[in-house]
This record gives C-alpha cells, structure tokens and sequence, in this order.
DNA sequence: ATTTATTTTTAGACAAGTCTAAAAATTTTA
DNA sequence: TAAAATTTTTAGACTTGTCTAAAAATAAAT
C-alpha cells in the first residue's frame, strides 16, 4: 500500500501537526534525522498521491487521506506498546523503537485481534490515546502541572516527552500514570515545584513540570 | 544489521537446502518470486559478507554465519505463527503472510519474552520445530504418510506444502497435527488411501499422502 | 563429440530514497 | 526597505534491489 518511509513520512507530520498548523520541511527532517532536500523530495510523491496539501516554501498539512493513514500507523504503535508493557513485561521505558518496527505489519485483522486480546485498550502505556479502527481519537485533554498552582491536585495522565531517560526518572520518582499529586509548594526562584504523591513528597524541576500532564 | 532482502535470501536457501545440498540460482529466485539476474546480484554481495558459499554456476550453501541467521529468522517465524494460532486464534492457513512481515522484527529480547510469554513452544502451528535462541533446532525427523503399508498407523506431526488450499482441505477431514492415524487400505490403482481418523475414515489421494507427515 | 537446450552471469537501465552543493525564495534585521 | 540570514528547493550523484536482453558457461541429446 505505503512503502515503509511513506508511513513513517506521515507519522511525523500527524505529529508535529499537533504543535503546529502548517509543519515546515526543517521540522520534518529533524524528526527523522534526515535532510531537508530529501524531505521535499518525499513531500512530493506525498502531495502526488494527494495524502498531503503542499504548496511550495509554505509548509504542508495532511489531507483527510493522509491523515487517516498516519492514525492508523499511531493506532498500531500504541496497541503494540500496550501488548509489549502488559502481556510481555517490558517497562514503559523499553517499547517505543520496537514498536516503531511493529506499526508496520500490515494486516488490519491482526490489529483488530490485538485489541480484543487486550480487551480494547483505551490508553498506551504512556497515556496517549489509541484511535479507533476508523481513525477516531480522542481529544488531547491534559495540561502539563507546570500549569497548577499551590494546593491544586490531579492525576498523571500523560508525558509531553517520550524518552527513556525522562521516563526513567519518572519511574524513580513514582511519577508514573495513574498516580494522584497535589502541588504544596512553589519555588519562585526556579519555578521548580513540591508535588506531594500518595504519602510521600518529591521536587522536581520546572522543566519536569513542564513535560509531566494531569488530566483537565 | 541485514536489510529485508537478504533475510529473505538466507531464509529462501535455508529452506532449500532441506531438500538440495546445493541450491541453484534458478530454485531461489523460483522461491523468491523473482529473476535468475536479480539472485546472482544478491549472492555475490551475501558472499562477500561471508553469509553464503558462492561460486560461479555451481549453486551456493550457507556457511555458519549464514545458516545461524536463517534460523534465528525461522525462529521468529515459527514463533509468531504460534501466537497468532494460540493467543489470538487465526487459524493455521491464515498466518504464513503475517508471519513473514513479522520474522523481521529486530528485538532478540522480544522474542526470548514472546518464547517464555507462550510457555516455550516446540512447534509451531504446521508441526514444524522452532529453533532455540542459539540457533539448534530439532532435526526433522518424520516421514509421508504415503510411505506406510497396510495396517501401519502414527500420530499427524506436520505437513510438507503450507498452503492454505491444502491446509484447508486438511481442516475439513479432520487431518490435523495430533491425530491419531491408520492406514486401513491401499488402492493399488492410484495408490490413494484409506485412512481411520478417530472414530472415522477417509480417503486421501497419493498426492495428500505424500504432503501430510506422521512421528517416526 | 558436437550440436542443442538450459542455466547462469554480465551489462546496462530503472525506481525509491537518500545525500551534498548550489540556487531560489522567504524571513529577519538593521 | 534593502541587505543579511535562514529556509527551502533544485540539480546531480549514490546505494539498494530490481529488471530485460545478450553473452557465457554448463548440461543434455543426438
């Protein structure tokens, strides 16, 4: 159907369609570590195959088309994250790269056997979303606790950023999805936070706080 | 480490060398569904890495590298297969095209936690044995049903084509890996069967016979 | 033991996806 | 708003894996 650099193409620009309305070609070619001249190349073929709307220096947007393409890809990734934490044991840090080979087996019955095998996940490992087999996801709706103020409570939800290291020391700290906070205290000097979490009490960086979401 | 293509390759002379010491340019690219030009092309550059004993129009075997990556390919493969059938209840004609997506899966720590998350299975769906993370695998030691006489009897342990026509056909007359079989008659004519499955019988033609193999 | 047929290899070409270097367009800055 | 800086595109080249057509080697047949 799409060759292998197509789809992973499209999931990049699903991705950073999410920061911003129309994504550049720089932006793009950091996401895949390649460059910018094979990346207009790409946009091309992608524009042929009207998956994409591109117009010259503007920037590109996926078309309905494209981004159906690029959910599903998002939906095979989660569910095989999902299947690599919960049924093989791997810790939340560990999946994403082999799931960034296994979103592309191509067979829409395995994905759907998947699913019901784990009983139609609604969440990945990290909180994010998995669309439905029509491409449906629900809406983003967290907000990172650098956003609360003192005394203000919630439950992690999701991670702004997906690297090993950050979930790493998320794990470390007990900061992992599911766990209630609550804000006692705000540093002014560095805007770093005291989070209170279950019985014990942390401090983690502004930074951290930034990239750690709570549900609205 | 090894592209798509040259797994495929090693797979493909792995396989014929079961029935050829030698295995020719023609017989790969017959199995590969591709050109003699294109196979000779590939084996020059699978020798060069030393994957392959290649001389010029005298056909080629793996060397030990090679062979050790055949198997862990196949391991996967087999491996796969088996969760498909187990865990998420496809049927044993269905899995052979997903399987060949997800042989090339990279992670080894994936697949020693699929092993043990299955329990460690010895055979995969068609009976065929699934070789261990080192690369043993059990040596195939079953015969066709075609060579039994009158009155001699075995269990199913595996079958010679896998394709889904005639794993279908096997499915319906209750031909399947762990049954109990007798030769009850042979008609001299078309040298066709007549087997007792279970509680019932069946007559399979020669051609049947020599594709279905019972345990020595 | 030659001729014929078959198999295999070489030669040259092509598509996909990438790259570097240079040109063109856009954006920023003074 | 004109010059400078940045971004994007074009041009041309390279790699991987494939192909067709033709040449070379091997095997088969008379």
């Amino acid at each position: 159907m799409n060759t292998l650099a197509e789809e992973n193409y499209l999931k990049a620009i699903y991705h950073l369609s999410l920061n911003d309305l129309n994504v550049s070609t720089n932006q793009i070619a950091a996401a895949l570590n390649t460059k910018a001249a094979s990346v207009t190349d790409m946009l091309k073929k992608l524009a042929d195959k009207e998956l994409i709307n591109y117009e010259k220096y503007q920037g590109v947007t996926l078309t309905a088309a494209g981004e159906k393409i690029a959910l599903h890809i998002i939906r095979k990734h989660r569910l095989w994250e999902y299947f690599l934490v919960e049924k093989l044991n791997f810790k939340w840090d560990e999946v994403h790269e082999m799931a960034e080979e296994m979103e592309h087996i191509s067979s829409v019955e395995l994905i759907d056997r998947l699913d019901k095998f784990m009983d139609y996940p609604k969440h990945d490992p990290h909180g994010d979303p998995i669309p439905d087999r029509d491409g449906n996801i629900k809406k983003y709706e967290l907000k990172p606790i650098a956003s609360l103020t003192v005394n203000e409570s919630g439950v992690i939800s999701g991670v702004r950023d997906h690297s090993p290291t950050f979930l790493q020391y998320l794990e470390k700290q007990q900061l992992t999805i599911g766990k209630q906070i609550k804000v006692t205290d705000i540093i002014e000097y560095d805007n770093s936070m005291i989070l209170q979490v279950e019985h014990t009490t942390t401090h983690i960086s502004r930074e951290v706080a930034k990239n750690l979401l709570i549900a609205l």
